[in-house]
DNA sequence: CTGAAAGCGCTTACAG
DNA sequence: CTGAAAGCGCTTACAG
C-alpha cells in the first residue's frame, strides 16, 4: 500500500501539499490538487488513519457502549448508530459491558477510550461517578440514549408517557384489574426505565381510583422467560387480572405464552400490553406503545457529530424526546366478564 | 494524561526502557521494571494506542462485518466476539453492511480496514472476489463464521444435518404432509444457508418416499413477517399440510402465529419446527434444532486471536463445526389425521 | 499557493 | 540490562 510519501513524488509536490490537497483545504491551486487527487487514486492511496490520529488527534471513532447487545433494543440502536457514523466517515467501536454473571457490569476504563475514540454513545446505561469522571477527563463528548447521564445530552422516550398511554388503553376498554410486569430489578435501582414506567402505572390506575394489588406488580428481570414464569404463577391464582401492562414487548410476549399455556384465550381471557413495539409483535398480534428505536440511535449520533465539529443537518438540541404511539392490534380488548 | 516521555523522566530511564518495562519484554532488570510500573501506575499512564499502532504496525482491532445486526443470531454472535476479543485486549470495530433498500449490502473498502483492523470475522457474509482481493491485499487474516469465504477459516453449524434433524422429527411423528419455509431468495442466491437447508429438507423428503408439493415450498425472506403472510396464503388452501418445517425459528414463530390467527391450534392441527432455538422460542413453546451461536462467536474470535499470533489456549483447527441438537417442545405432534 | 521541518507518542534494531 | 536514534505516516504552524 502507498503512503503519502509515494503520492507526493510521483505528484511532484511536498507532502504537505498532498496533505492540503486531499483533505480539500483550501491553500491549494485547482491544477495540483487535480494532479493530487489523480494520483492518489492511481495508487489507491488512502491514508493511514493511525497516522492521521496520532498526527490530528482524533481517531474518527466513537465508542458505543452497551450493557447488553442480544436484545432487540440495543441491536437496534447500534445498528443504526453505525449507519448513521459511517455516513460522516465515523466508525463505532463497541463495548458490550454485560458480565457473565448478568448482576454486575463492567466498568468503562481508560484503557477501553483512551486515544482510541472521539466520544461516546450510552445506550441505556447509568454510568458510575468514576466513569463520568473519566470521560471528563479525557475530554470526550458523551451522548446518552434512554438513561441520562449526568447533563450529557440525551435522547429517550418519554417514558411515563408511553407507559401512561399503555394503561390508558387498558383501562378505556373497561378494564380495572390490571397487573404489572417489569418491576424494578432490586440490582438495578439506578437504571431509570423500570422506575418511571412503574410510576406511570400507577398514576393512572390511582387517577381512575383503581386498586393495585401488591402480589400483582411483578419483578421479572425484563426477559421473556422470567415475564412467563411469573405470569405463570399469577394466573394459577383464583384472583387473577383481566389484563397485563407489561414493561416491554419482550415481556408481554412471555406473559401472553405463558397465558395460553394455561388455556386461556387472549384477548377473551386476558389482555396484554407491551411497550416497544418488537420486531415480532406485529406477527404476534401483540399491542403495544411503539417507540421508533431507529431514530433514537441516529439522533444521538447526530448529536454527537456535531458536539465533534462535524458538519449535519438539524438543530443543535441536546434533548430529544422521541414520541411514541400505541399500535392496537389483536392482543386486548374489553374484559369478557363486563 | 501523561505520555511515555512522562514516566520515563519520573522513573529515571529512558523511554525504551519504560517500552519494554510496560510490555513485559525481557531485558529488564526486575528493580527497573518494578520502579517503572510503579511510576506509571502513579501517573495514571496508559500507552496511546493511535501511537502504539503506527509504530508497530497493530491496531489490537477487529473488523466485524455482518449484513444486518438487528436479528438475533447477529448481535449474538457479535456479542459473543466482542467478549472474547477484550479478554485478549483487543476491540472489535463493527461494520452493519446492510443497505437501506436490503436488496443490496454495501460492499467492503479499503477505507474500513486499512491500517485500522488486524483482521476479519465476517457474519454469515458471502465475499465478493473483489473484495477478497482487498483483504488479501492488506494482508488480514480472516475467520468466516456461516457462510464460508472461500479457504479461509470457518465456523458454522452442519446446516444440513440441522434440517435433516427437523424433517426427521416430523416424519418420525408420522407426519406426510410438510410444507418448508425459507426457500432461497433469488437476490441472495449466493448465501449457502437456505441452499443448503432447502436441499436437506428435500433429501429427507425423498428418502421417506414422500412427495413435495411444490406450493408448499415458501420463499419468505426469512423473517417473521414475511413466513407469516406466506402461511397465510398457504392455509387458506383446501390442500393443505399438516406441518410445516421452517429454516429459521424467526420463521417458525410467523408461521404458528398465521395458523393461530386462522383459528388452527398447534400442534393439534398443525405442527411448526424451526432452527436456531431463538431467545424467545422457549416462552413460545417452539420445538426447534439448536444450535449454540455465542460458541461460535467465541471460536471464531480464538481462531483469528491465534492467527494473530496471540496465545489463547485450544488446539489450531481451521475448520470447526458446531453441534446442533434438537428440542423438543410444544409445537409439534404426530398429526391428529392419523 | 507551496515546502521544510517539527511534532504526535510510541517501537525497534543497534550499540554498548 | 539500558539508552540514543531512527522510523512509523501523517498534520500543522511557520516561512516564503
Amino acid at each position: 500500500m502507498s503512503t503519502i510519501t509515494d503520492v507526493a513524488r510521483e505528484a511532484g509536490v511536498s507532502v504537505a501539499t498532498v496533505s492540503r490537497a486531499l483533505r480539500g483545504l483550501d491553500r491549494v491551486s485547482p491544477r495540483t490538487r487535480e494532479r493530487v487527487l489523480k494520483v492518489a487514486n492511481e495508487l489507491d492511496y488512502v491514508a493511514s488513519p493511525t497516522a492521521t490520529s496520532l498526527a490530528s488527534g482524533r481517531t474518527q471513532v466513537v465508542g458505543v457502549v452497551a450493557p447488553f447487545l442480544t436484545r432487540w433494543f440495543f441491536a437496534t440502536l447500534v445498528s443504526a448508530i453505525e449507519k448513521t457514523l459511517r455516513q460522516h466517515d465515523h466508525h463505532v467501536l463497541l463495548f458490550d459491558l454485560e458480565d457473565d454473571t448478568y448482576d454486575q457490569r463492567l466498568p468503562l476504563s481508560q484503557n477501553m477510550l483512551w486515544k482510541r475514540v472521539d466520544g461516546v454513545i450510552t445506550l441505556n446505561l447509568p454510568m458510575t461517578q468514576d466513569e463520568l469522571d473519566l470521560v471528563d477527563r479525557l475530554g470526550l463528548p458523551l451522548v446518552a440514549i434512554g438513561t441520562p447521564v449526568a447533563d450529557r445530552p440525551n435522547v429517550r422516550i418519554d417514558e411515563a408517557q408511553a407507559m401512561r398511554t399503555a394503561t390508558e388503553h387498558l383501562v378505556s376498554l373497561g378494564h380495572e384489574r390490571i397487573a404489572y410486569i417489569g418491576a424494578v430489578p432490586s440490582n438495578k435501582a439506578h437504571i431509570r426505565t423500570p422506575q418511571a414506567r412503574l410510576d406511570a402505572f400507577r398514576e393512572v390506575m390511582q387517577s381512575h381510583g383503581l386498586a393495585e394489588h401488591k402480589q400483582w406488580i411483578l419483578g421479572s428481570d425484563w426477559s421473556a422467560d422470567s415475564a412467563s414464569a411469573d405470569t405463570h404463577t399469577l394466573l394459577a391464582s383464583d384472583d387473577r387480572p383481566t389484563a397485563i401492562a407489561a414493561a416491554s414487548d419482550e415481556m408481554a410476549i412471555g406473559a401472553m405464552a405463558a397465558a395460553r399455556a394455561q388455556g386461556l384465550h387472549i384477548p377473551e381471557d386476558l389482555s396484554v400490553i407491551g411497550i416497544d413495539d418488537h420486531a415480532l409483535s406485529n406477527v404476534l398480534g401483540l399491542t403495544t406503545v411503539r417507540q421508533d428505536v431507529a431514530a433514537q440511535g441516529r439522533q444521538a449520533a447526530e448529536i454527537l457529530l456535531r458536539s465533534l465539529g462535524v458538519a449535519t443537518d438539524g438543530g443543535d438540541e441536546t434533548e430529544v424526546v422521541v414520541p411514541t404511539e400505541l399500535v392496537i392490534r389483536a392482543s386486548t380488548a374489553p374484559p369478557t366478564a363486563l
